[in-house]
RNA sequence: GGCCCGGUGGUGCAGUCGGUUAGCACGCCAGCCUGUCACGCUGGAGGUCGACGGUUCGAGUCCGUUCCGGGUCGCCA
């Protein structure tokens, strides 16, 4: 029988010395600095606490054990004779007069060493996650998540919000990502699918009279991961209201932001609220991004108009945006890798000029600008030692473009990019639709459960006018901090006879929408108000305040970028008994 | 699926122009050490250099194919 630990590993100061104590533990290190004579750490979750061995029994325990084995320590409390101030229990010791072995770690080897497991290989980290996370700097991402999450629920709670949770296991959704399917076994044939976000659900509690609801909800999508992007499953603070306006929910999402990056952040200066709006439009045309990083203080401008006629044939009847920075000192080599990293990000290429000292264009595509040169000073104030660097295009590729060489150029030149803040801001009036990239049709650009700006009128006025159509903005926004997409969400639409308006502009019609969401539909013909709401991403919004860069060093068990648990095998091969319950046939193929 | 980068003892990395026995740090093992705390000192074990094929007198290094990982584009209503 163990025996109950009296402190734990972090907790005991001088003033405890003297006293009898149990202390249960890993044994981190072992320092062997003479005959009979060690310091053990002993290390919990609280802290670590120095052990001194000083008699042979004690030694023997000691040799005989690996590293990482459990043990409880049961002995005195005693003041160092050299303190390590650097410490929290650092003026004291304990003098063991039993130690007991509760778990014997059998590998003489770990995988990696505990306190360097950062450093480790990923997939190695990702198998023995179980001793990754026993690293106090890997631990300690998932504390602050746990703190963050109560947080939240804390501050929704305050505001009335009701958390309500919705279904796993429901029904695939016509549009967005792929989704995750589960084989009904009591419905050969048929799949429940996992929700892609409780979308419908949390508009169908509007419908139902609950006033304000909100959920930390796992949200499943089988889509490729990214460093910003878990593969299969992510968590989102996911609340609507209703009777609410678009203002409505920006201010009570700042009321909860705010305060979670003052408290958890990893900077201390965060946007105040009400933060920027800046619609996508304008977005697009000064950041090249729907997604901004406001810590860059570079902007896009567009030099389309001086540069045609120039004879540079890229720029001939296409879109050309230039970011502009002065005082550039970089070699030829630093541009190069510049564009490289251009064209590897974004499919397209980028080019350049710089500003010699008597004024004139050199370097780069100069030679054909010469034409244009003067044009180009007066629309971008160059002056000598000025660099400028291109995008040409369609319009969407071009700000595209630029909007990747702005980043690049604001992270890499100094005096462009004060990293240590929450820069945020709402993106707000998206288009309603877009025209497919492939069909060349229109098609909603986001989701069709977005209010349309206007209403029924805007639809009936545009109708057949594709220009008129492509201007309809819809009152959807999302949160940006630092360049990263935060929060998502739109006043939706509750109006059915809108609801199949919109949906006849792409070419569908009553029976699209009751197809695609049937109960939603219905519900709204029974009286909806009109309601609101957003998703902000729980993930990301850990890897913002912790300032990491990989989402798993905030997820505490992370698949990797193949959606696979190496951990605990997933995703694996099933019995045939399995397959044959759920009426499943594997393919040869 | 496309593109970029990477793969060298348990872990992290170096390896020049293709040339002797593949080097360093940490970890591991043994010995020494009574105040360490990134303990120190001495010695030792541990590698089919991701895989296959090619060029060559000779390949970790060059070429081709392939596998694996990360990043990115597509994708993510």
């Amino acid at each position: 029988m163990m025996q109950s630990r009296t402190h734990n590993c972090g907790q005991l100061r001088a003033e405890n010395a003297g006293q009898q104590v149990t202390l249960v533990g890993w044994m981190e290190t072992v320092r062997e600095v003479g005959a009979n004579f060690a310091f053990v750490v002993l290390r919990d979750y609280y802290g670590t606490t120095q052990v001194v061995i000083e008699n042979e029994q004690m030694m023997q325990i000691v040799k005989g054990l690996n590293k990482e084995s459990t043990i409880s320590v049961t002995g005195t409390v005693r003041e160092r004779e050299s303190k390590n101030p650097k410490l929290p229990t650092g003026e004291i010791e304990v003098v063991p007069e039993k130690i007991e072995v509760l778990g014997k770690c059998v590998h003489n080897q770990l995988p990696f060493e505990i306190n360097k497991s950062r450093e480790a290989d990923e997939n190695t980290r990702l198998k023995y996650r179980f001793l990754d996370l026993r690293n106090p700097a890997v631990k300690s991402n998932i504390v602050l998540r746990c703190q963050v999450v109560a947080e939240l629920r804390r501050l929704m709670t305050e505001q009335g919000f009701l958390e309500i949770t919705t279904p796993i296991l429901t029904s695939s959704s016509p549009e967005g990502a792929r989704d995750y399917l589960v084989p009904a076994r009591n419905h050969p044939g048929k799949f429940y699918a996992l929700p892609q976000a409780p979308q419908q659900f949390k508009q169908l509690l509007m419908t139902s009279g609950f006033d304000r609801y909100f959920q930390i909800a796992p949200c499943f999508r089988d889509e490729d991961a990214r460093a910003d992007r878990t593969p299969g499953e992510f968590y989102q603070l996911d609340m609507e209201m209703a009777f609410a306006t678009q203002e409505d929910v920006l201010t009570t999402l700042e009321e909860v932001l705010v305060p979670v990056f003052q408290k958890f952040g990893k900077y201390s200066r965060v946007s105040q609220a009400p933060f920027r709006h800046i619609p996508f439009n304008e977005a697009m045309e000064r950041y090249g991004s729907d997604k901004p990083d406001l810590r860059i203080d570079l902007e896009i401008q567009d030099i389309s108009a001086e540069v045609q006629g120039c004879g540079f044939g890229p720029f001939e009847g296409s879109t050309v945006k230039a970011v502009v920075v002065h005082d550039f000192n970089q070699a030829r080599k630093w541009i190069d890798k510049l564009l490289a990293d251009v064209e590897m990000q974004t499919g397209n290429k980028a080019c350049w000029v710089k500003v010699d000292e008597n004024g004139a264009l050199t370097g780069g595509v100069s030679k054909f600008l010469g034409d244009c040169a003067p044009a180009l000073t007066e629309k971008l104030g160059l002056k000598p030692g000025s660099f400028v660097c291109m995008a040409a295009g369609k319009k969407a590729a071009a700000q595209k473009t630029a909007g990747v060489i702005r980043t690049l150029l604001g992270r890499r030149i100094p005096g462009h990019f004060d990293e240590e803040q929450y820069a945020l801001c709402w993106i707000v009036d998206f288009p309603m639709y877009e025209l497919g990239e492939e069909s060349g049709q229109l098609e909603f650009c986001h989701n069709p459960f977005s209010m349309p700006q206007g209403g029924m009128q805007a639809l009936l006025d545009a109708e057949g006018d594709m220009e008129k159509l492509l201007a309809i903005n819809a009152d959807q926004y999302d949160l940006v901090v630092n360049g990263y997409e935060s929060a998502s969400g739109a006043v939706r639409n509750h109006d059915p006879e809108i609801m199949v308006k919109a949906f006849q502009m792409v070419g569908l019609g009553e029976e699209d929408v009751k197809a695609k969401f049937p109960a939603m539909y219905n519900a709204f013909t029974y009286g909806a108000p009109p309601h609101a709401g957003a998703a902000p991403g729980v993930d990301r919004l850990i890897m913002l305040l912790t300032g990491e860069e990989s989402i798993r060093e905030v997820i505490t068990f992370p698949m990797n970028k193949n959606a696979q648990d190496l951990m605990m095998g997933a995703p694996t091969t099933v019995d045939q008994s399995q397959l044959d319950t759920v009426h499943i046939a594997i393919s040869e193929k």
